[in-house]
DNA sequence: ACCCCAGGTTGACAGTGTCAACAGAGTGCT
DNA sequence: AGCACTCTGTTGACACTGTCAACCTGGGGT
């Protein structure tokens, strides 16, 4: 109808509005198509399949969280653990925001190789845990840990956050999901000071 | 053709086999009936539908995990880390045998109460969790404190694993995932006997 | 004038989950 | 015996999906 001067743009929008409501793997390409206006196969034109459709959505959304985290972390000052605690915050409101988008990120429906931007927004979000979670360490800390810690550190957070979002986490545990975060978080942390004193 | 006595059970072990090789938003019930050899209505007699299929599926093969796990923990003796590092080490084996059902059991396309063997199936790794995770706590250790740390501890072993297995972690790393783990586990432990001796 | 081509269309195909109606084999009841 | 009834399974149809192929179409470039 319009001049519709981007409707690859509009579609991933719109995708990635269906995302906060139904999960990834009952998203329609010609159910989208129509709700946008245009033939089935429009969207086909555009991305050439359904798997390098889900990774562009997937790349969108994952570079836009990696902008809101580096704002969050930018704006909270210079001490190390405050840095940490705001990157760790904006990624747990980012999962209860769109838990499906990090399915569709992390999930088998999409291969990182797939699409450039996925694969770039990615590496933005890692270097900004990496920084973060390198400021943590005590003095001394060889680069090989310092890498290690990041990735246990990271694998921490998504996993209470999306074991969490997906409720399954017993309702006998007394703490919503920031708290778990938040505590689990500061506990590795207390750890690499003690490991940094201790023996060996 | 056989006498065939129990048709759903073929059709759960044979769907379990599947999951070795391809995830589950792919898995086909009607493939899986004609592979069978009964028509592609027969699965939808036995259990309703798709997703109670899966339900079942994700019960099944969970309880077998929890069953290895205990088994796992049960034969290493009484210390309490090294029942800690028995059960983490038999889950990161689940997941590196059968990622799928990991990703069915907590993903989005079964919910938990839809069948009563899969949330008994959860139950029964929880209690395991909670005991061996409880063991390692210092004495004086509230039980609220108690229930966070296994939730946090889980959720720690499940993220770093599943995002290992998914080939998300930088190969920069230096690491596989079974040290992550293991070495993610010991910081835990540590900041765990360094909060009971710490102020406040 | 011509061609071309990116963007979009229509039409078809195989595969999927699901619903409805039906068929046979036990099984128990009268 | 006869009959009804439930289990287990079949066939046929439907709507929906992703994808392939061919066709249109309007605006530039030569």
């Amino acid at each position: 109808m319009a001049a519709d001067p981007e409707l690859a743009v509009r579609l991933l929008t719109a995708a990635l509005e269906a995302l906060k409501e139904e999960s990834a793997d009952r998203l329609s390409l010609r159910r989208l198509a129509q709700h946008a206006g245009v033939s089935h196969q429009a969207p086909y034109v555009h991305f050439g399949g359904k798997r390098e459709f889900l990774a562009a959505v997937a790349g969108r959304g994952l570079h836009q969280a990696a902008n809101d985290a580096a704002a969050a972390v930018a704006e909270v000052g210079d001490d190390p653990l405050t840095r940490l605690h705001a990157l760790v915050d904006a990624y747990v409101r980012f999962i209860e925001a769109q838990p499906h988008l990090l399915d569709l990120v992390y999930g088998p429906m999409v291969a990182k190789d797939d699409h450039p931007a996925l694969q770039e927004a990615a590496i933005a979000y890692w270097d900004l845990v990496h920084d973060t979670v390198a400021a943590c360490q005590p003095a001394g800390t060889s680069e090989a840990e310092v890498l290690r810690r990041c990735a246990a550190t990271w694998g921490t957070v998504y996993g209470i956050a999306r074991l969490s979002a997906l409720r399954q986490i017993p309702a006998s545990v007394p703490a919503d999901q920031g708290e778990l975060v938040r505590e689990a978080v500061d506990t590795l942390y207390e750890g690499w000071q003690a490991r940094s004193t201790g023996a060996s």
